[in-house]
DNA sequence: TTATAATATGCATTGTATTGCATATAGTGG
DNA sequence: CCACTATATGCAATACAATGCATATTATAA
């Protein structure tokens, strides 16, 4: 039937609107990242950030991978890329270093 | 300011995330529609179609044209209908008649 | 095993969208 | 001008999501 179809579009299209779940999955179109670089970036308390990549977790939007006391996110579908391409635009480059203490940045920012 | 795109982008997927609004544009992407027509095929009371097709028309989602006493809406943005080929597959053929007195379906359903 | 850093979860409050329904407006024909 | 049809709007009740904050969990190292 149709009208499913309709309900999980809506409930992906919710997914994406909302800012700062935007803005996480904007920097994670570039490259995965830890929490504390997605943390630096938005420029928002830690607790804020763990809630919303929960809400992209739990709808299978983002995947997670674990690296000692780090977990690095990650885009899971292209799906979403096409999507986020279509309203943003292609990806732009990184900009500048971020003040986030974990080995993959401090590399990028030496 | 990327904010400001997320912003944006967050309006946009609001109103696509809903399935009554999604329906509507999905038979839009076929074709431009009267709301008699919409009206038909999601099978809710007009009041409720009209309010959605408000929503979609402040959002500029859609734009009207009015021929007497009957309003057509149509698809306003190529984005939208490459959204919506992009989540919900390519659009589909109209099927079956709609018990919906336009001209327009009158004249395809004969 | 304790201290500490990174991340996750639970919960209460507040804000905002959805829905139903009554009613308003705008064309059309007599 | 009046009745009728198609469409639009206003508003109230309800449901739902967003946010902030306190606290829990997990991994590491000393």
């Amino acid at each position: 039937m149709k009208e499913n179809s309709y309900q999980q579009a809506t409930k992906l299209f919710h997914i994406l609107s909302h800012p700062a779940r935007l803005h996480i999955l904007d920097e994670l179109r570039r490259d995965e990242a830890c929490v504390c670089h997605l943390q630096a970036v938005l420029e928002r308390p830690q607790a804020y950030v763990s809630q919303q990549l929960r809400v992209l977790r739990e709808a299978e939007v983002v995947a997670d991978r674990k690296d000692g006391l780090l977990v690095y996110y990650r885009l899971s579908d292209p799906q979403i890329t096409q999507l986020l391409d279509d309203v943003l635009g292609p990806a732009g480059e990184r900009t500048g270093p971020v003040a986030c203490p974990c080995p993959k940045c401090t590399l990028h920012d030496s």
